[in-house]
DNA sequence: ACCTGAACACCGTTCAAGT
DNA sequence: ACCTGAACACCGTTCAAGT
């Protein structure tokens, strides 16, 4: 039995591991060929013959958040009770990238994991009463609010830069406080809210609420 | 009375339309200071004494399609069916600009159109009986939806570039036709539905239906 | 099959200088 | 105040060539 050596100097999902850190911590435009070529020790042209083009190598960062889906497994609660938990799973794991959330988009009818997704939310759709069609619809539009839900998380943004996160928030403090309380008398005395959050687990609860009850409130 | 010749050869604001036209057409990525000054035959450095830098043109993008919102008059109409008519006036204004309107968002708090908006939707919510904190954060989830409505548009996306969009369309089309209906028998039957709503205005409606039906079950 | 070298056609932005 | 010229430090991508 021959143990064949690995010959090949560049291993693509290496090069996504780095892309997916590099993203994660300066945004995916930061994300370059020539960087991960230099990180890697190659020629940024070595890189095309594994990703046909950035879009490509976007693509695959895509796939990986989605591989850490953990779907529930089904039980006998009510359709709409498991389906919070269905859209929980998939905030959790995009919850790990918040500046890479909406590359998952393009890929979940694409990849097994965000096809399990959609195939397990269309099941407990269609169980709530939704026509197949309605079911697809309103299945797309949960997906792309909790994508957003997590890509406009208040907290998480600019985590990477401690001290720029605090001068966006004094930014928008002084903004706000400069405000007419008589003008906008809600504005000024919901600044607090607007501005920041309180708690990053309310704000993801109060987003898959608001998400399931609509769908809840829609089949009505 | 002097008239005052106008000196300067720069106009910021047709600027910002070459901005906004050249974003509609290829997106906001396409937007560049060098062809925006070559447009207006200065050199790319000329658009720094307008503006700060891309980022502050791109926020004036954002501010030119919040201004395009026209808010409904105040009536005697239950809170939600008023709430339902603000946010469709918002999403009106967002869909003149599919690819851009996500630019909004960071401009809300800041931009007069924007703040005249949020101050109006709390006022409903808190008729509604939300406390004004919950309100804040209810608001913010609202917006966010609706934008990434309108930003995943699937029948606006690449409409300046027909022949691209039906590429795409077939890609789609040619991936889904590859499952398995075994494994994904919901997919495989709402395929139409996933790829492409039927409607264009149904798609809208079902979104501001389920951020509406979202908002009034959660107050429950 | 996998990688390199050189080139093309772009970017945003800074700095010093002109009027 | 407003604009120019030259430069710096980047990009993605193509093409022809090497092993």
């Amino acid at each position: 039995m021959i143990i064949k050596e690995t010959s090949r100097r560049l291993d693509p999902e290496k090069v996504v591991d780095s892309a997916l850190a590099i993203a994660d911590d300066e945004g995916p435009a930061a994300v370059s060929f020539r960087k991960l070529a230099a990180q890697h020790d190659v020629t940024p042209m070595a890189l095309y013959r594994h990703f046909k083009d950035k879009d490509d190598l976007l693509a695959a960062i895509g796939d990986r958040i989605l591989a850490d889906v953990v779907l529930p497994e089904p039980n006998d609660e009510r359709w709409d009770k498991q389906l919070h938990k269905l859209l929980t799973a998939f905030v959790t794991a995009l919850r790990a990238h918040p500046r890479l959330a909406d590359m998952t988009l393009p890929r979940i009818l694409i990849a097994e994991p965000g096809l399990a997704l959609a195939e397990r939310a269309l099941e407990l759709l269609t169980e709530g009463g939704f026509a197949v069609d309605d079911a697809a619809e309103v299945g797309r539009q949960a997906i792309c609010s909790l994508i957003s839900l997590v890509t406009t998380d208040p907290i998480a943004r600019e985590v990477s830069d401690p001290e720029a996160r605090e001068a966006s928030l004094r930014r928008k403090r002084a903004s706000l406080g400069a405000l007419s309380p008589d003008r906008y008398p809600l504005i000024t005395s919901a600044a607090g809210a607007l501005i920041c959050p309180e708690s990053r687990d309310r704000y993801y609860e109060i987003g898959l609420d608001l998400v399931v009850a609509g769908i809840r409130g829609l089949r009505a």
